[in-house]
DNA sequence: GTGATTGCAAATCTTTTGCACTAAA
DNA sequence: TTTAGTGCAAAAGATTTGCAATCAC
C-alpha cells in the first residue's frame, strides 16, 4: 500500500508546529501550502475545502486559521474593516490592494525601504510594520488580478 | 439674544462641504473637531453624543461618519478586523498601534521616509500608502495612551 | 481511555438597510 | 411644500462560543 507523501508532508508540518495534526488541520495546510503564495479568507477557505470534498466546519476553519497565525505559519493581513486575509507568505513583505476590486498583491520587503522609522512610545516596542499601497484603477480594469 | 458661535462655525463647516447642517451633524462634528485629533469608532461616538446629551441614532453615527469621511473631513483608519477607527486628522500622516491595548497613535507623515516604492500594477494607480506600525508592551503598560 | 478537536447551532458584534416620520430650505 | 435626513427595528455578515459527539494518541 502506497503512503499518501503529500498527507505525510502536510501533517509533518503541523506536529513540528505542535498542532495535533487531524484530518481538517492536514486537509486546509494543503489547500493553503501546497500552490503558492495566497491571501484568502476564512469564507472562500471554507469554499475550497467543500470543493476539494473536505467536511470542515467553518468554525474549525477559523481556529485553524487563527492557530496557524499563532504558530506563524500564517499572517493576518487587515486591509479592510470586517474582513480578514491570512496570508501564506510570513517573510518580510508589504501588500498592493486593490479597493474596488478587492485583491491582494505582494510586494516583497526589498522593495519598500522605509528610512527613518519614529521611535516607539517608552514602554513599546514595534512588532511589525505593515505598508498598505491602496490602489485604484479604471473600472473596466477592476476585475482581474494582475501578473 | 446672542448666537450660538461654536455651533454657527461647526455649521458653516457642513454647509460649505455640501451637507446640511442638521442638529445631529453639527453636534457630532463639535464632539469630533473641536477637541484636536481624535481617533473614534462609531460606537465611541455614540456614547460621547448620548453623554453631551445628543439624541443621535447609531445609524446616523455612520451615515454621518461616511459622509463626512467622502468629503475629506474625516479619515477612515483599518487597523483591527471587525472595527473601523475614524480619524480627525486628514493631513499626510501614519499610525502607531498597540496591538492589546487597543490605542492608535499619529506618526507624522515626515517622520517616516518611504524610498523606492514599487510601480503599481499596469492600469492602476497609488491612492494612498498606509503605514502601520504595530506595538506591543508589558502588560501593565497597555492600559494608558502615552503622551 | 482520555484529553484534544470538531461540528452544530446559537450568540455576539459591527455595520447596513427599509421605511415611515421629521426637519431644513 | 418638497426633498434630504433621521430613528427604529430588522437584517446582514463575519466571527466567536458552548457543549455534546468524535478522533488522535
Amino acid at each position: 500500500m502506497p503512503v499518501n507523501r503529500p498527507y505525510q508532508i502536510a501533517a509533518e508540518l503541523l506536529t513540528k508546529a505542535g498542532l495535533r495534526p487531524t484530518r481538517q488541520r492536514v486537509g486546509l495546510s494543503r489547500l493553503l501550502f501546497e500552490h503558492g503564495d495566497r491571501h484568502i479568507t476564512a469564507e472562500q477557505l471554507h469554499g475550497e475545502a467543500k470543493a476539494a470534498g473536505l467536511r470542515v466546519s467553518l468554525a474549525t476553519i477559523y481556529n485553524t486559521l487563527h492557530q496557524l497565525t499563532a504558530v506563524g505559519m500564517l499572517r493576518e493581513v487587515v486591509i479592510e474593516a470586517g474582513r480578514s486575509y491570512f496570508d501564506t507568505n510570513v517573510s518580510m513583505h508589504h501588500h498592493f490592494f486593490h479597493e474596488g476590486a478587492g485583491w491582494l498583491l505582494d510586494v516583497p520587503g526589498s522593495a519598500v525601504i522605509l528610512d527613518s522609522l519614529p521611535a516607539p512610545p517608552a514602554g513599546t516596542h514595534v512588532k511589525q510594520v505593515d505598508v498598505i499601497i491602496r490602489l485604484g484603477g479604471t473600472p473596466g480594469e477592476d476585475l482581474a488580478v494582475p501578473q
